[in-house]
RNA sequence: GGUCCCAUCGUCUAACGGCUAGGACAUCAGGUUUUCAUCCUGGAAAUCGGGGUUCGAUUCCCCGUGGGAUCACCA
């Protein structure tokens, strides 16, 4: 047997959880559950100006809302200086580093790596061999002081004291390699594999960030897409099965996860792509799922219409909902658009509207009427789309369906633009589409 | 600028050196449809350029061009 997998999750809490870091853990989780390895929860926040148990607290969230687990953690850093100082100190023992008099602001010293000055070449599961001259970094700083130490030094002697054996990680690490491999063979550890993801980028083709637009989780999830959707979304920035399925479940991206199917080149993030992801994957979602998150972007006021409803809501959702929306944010739209309000309330009559074409309001009422009478035949309980479809298809074909369906349908809805009249008919119900298609009784 | 990385349709990508370069999203056209949405069918659309190696390069090598990352007492 070979060695257990460890891989790691090691952001850092300066912020909210960042898409590009989404995707890193996301690779780390998919290759350690592919090889019933382990994961290493272990927040960076050395820095202590900017890191905030706050945001700590909010990625532990994100993490749980994509369903990203670990084994070991979360560990913080900053509960670690004593073994860090410990390291610092012996290194400085051994030779490896220094004390050295400047300081940026003038006050104290600094503790600096002493560079052998060599060539070291980075093993990487994605680009081959990397070899850089270390020399251009010079002595580097790996703390401010035996007891501040520097994100260097903590990666390396965490992801040593954690026997990591698989570090993945954003390209834009790939150059600060060399350097923690410097000191890793200072501390005589093993050096970790590496595999550098390709960068997800913007229209620019600069490193995603927030001038593209919603980077974060949060934002995502307010626009109504689905964790699911974008944990899809990112693993197929740069990575593919190896055949043309698309549509994967965390879990089923465990099974067909392999480093080897890593692209080199840098993805561009698509919102287009992600629609259809997403849409893809709201329709996996069992009729209740589904419902409870389309509930939630309506407004306070329609919510509560359709929770005196529910009834209502059901075939709103199963026979309106699930055909027209990408993510659920949409509903909010339909909302705003008050593509909903006819469910509630009768809308008026609008003569030219419910004219089809030139045949003139006298005939729409005529037709209204007669397919009145035709569905009064349908029992409440055959109240089914096929069933109205039929009692009305093969009759307004003789007499043209316009004539018939277009002021139906507008008669019900009040609405230039709106879902087919059987469907219409079906979430009203018999009563209510008997009532609103009988205009006549009322106008005389 | 130094160092490093990368390069297939607009986008994500497939193609152990060998079919007409395949799929998906987007787009366009046609069809179904009272409307919108859906759905069906079809189309257009790519190997950055130049040299090699080879019987044969998207694929291997070199040069060029282009893009990116990184050069902190941030991570």
């Amino acid at each position: 047997m070979t060695q257990q997998v460890i891989t790691r999750f090691p952001p850092s809490p300066t912020g909210l959880m960042h898409i590009g870091n989404i995707r890193s853990l996301l690779f780390n989780y998919l290759y350690a559950r592919k090889h019933n390895g382990e994961i290493v929860m272990r927040f960076e926040d050395t820095d202590r100006e900017r890191s905030k148990q706050e945001y700590a607290d909010l990625m532990l969230k994100d993490l749980e809302i994509l369903g990203l687990t670990y084994d070991q953690g979360p560990f913080y850093q900053s509960q670690k200086t004593d073994r860090y100082t410990a390291v610092i100190k012996q290194l400085i023992d051994e030779g490896f580093a220094y004390e050295a008099e400047e300081s940026n602001d003038g006050s104290g010293k600094v503790i600096r790596f002493k560079n052998p000055n060599t060539e070291v070449t980075v093993i990487d599961c994605v680009r081959g061999e990397i070899t850089i001259d270390t020399t251009d970094f010079g002595d580097f700083v790996i703390a401010r002081s035996v007891d501040n130490p520097l994100y260097h030094l903590t990666v390396v002697v965490d992801d040593i004291d954690g026997g990591i054996t698989h570090v993945i990680r954003g390209e834009d690490h790939i150059t600060s390699t060399p350097r923690q491999i410097l000191l890793i063979q200072a501390l005589g550890a093993q050096v970790p594999v590496y595999a550098h993801l390709p960068l997800i980028v913007g229209d620019d083709k600069k490193k995603l960030g927030k001038r593209h637009g919603a980077v974060n989780l949060s934002q995502f999830l307010e626009m109504g897409y689905l964790p699911e959707a974008v944990v899809n979304q990112l693993a197929l920035l740069g990575w593919n099965p190896g055949d043309e399925r698309e549509i994967f479940s965390l879990e089923e991206l465990v099974q067909e996860f392999s480093l080897a199917r890593i692209q080199k080149g840098a993805a561009t993030f698509s919102y287009q792509k992600l629609d259809d992801i997403n849409k893809q994957h709201m329709l996996r979602l069992s009729e209740a799922n589904y419902k409870e998150h389309a509930i939630e972007f309506l407004s306070d006021d329609t919510r509560n219409r359709f929770n005196a409803d529910k009834r209502l809501f059901d075939k709103v959702t199963s026979s309106i909902l699930v055909e027209r929306l990408n993510k659920f944010s949409d509903v909010t739209q339909m909302d705003r658009d008050r593509e909903f309000e006819y469910l509630f309330e009768k809308p008026g009559i609008d003569e030219n509207l419910m004219s089809f074409k030139d045949e003139g309001f006298d005939t729409a009422r005529k037709n209204l009427a007669m397919a009145a009478d035709k569905l009064e035949q349908v029992s409440e309980d055959q109240w089914t789309i096929e069933n109205i479809k039929e009692v009305l298809w093969d009759w307004s074909g003789e007499i043209g369906r316009g004539s018939v369906l277009h002021p139906m349908r507008t008669v019900m809805t009040g609405m230039q633009r709106s879902p087919d009249p059987f469907t219409v008919a079906y979430v009203l119900g018999k009563k209510e589409t008997l009532v609103r298609l009988r205009i006549s009784n009322e106008n005389e």
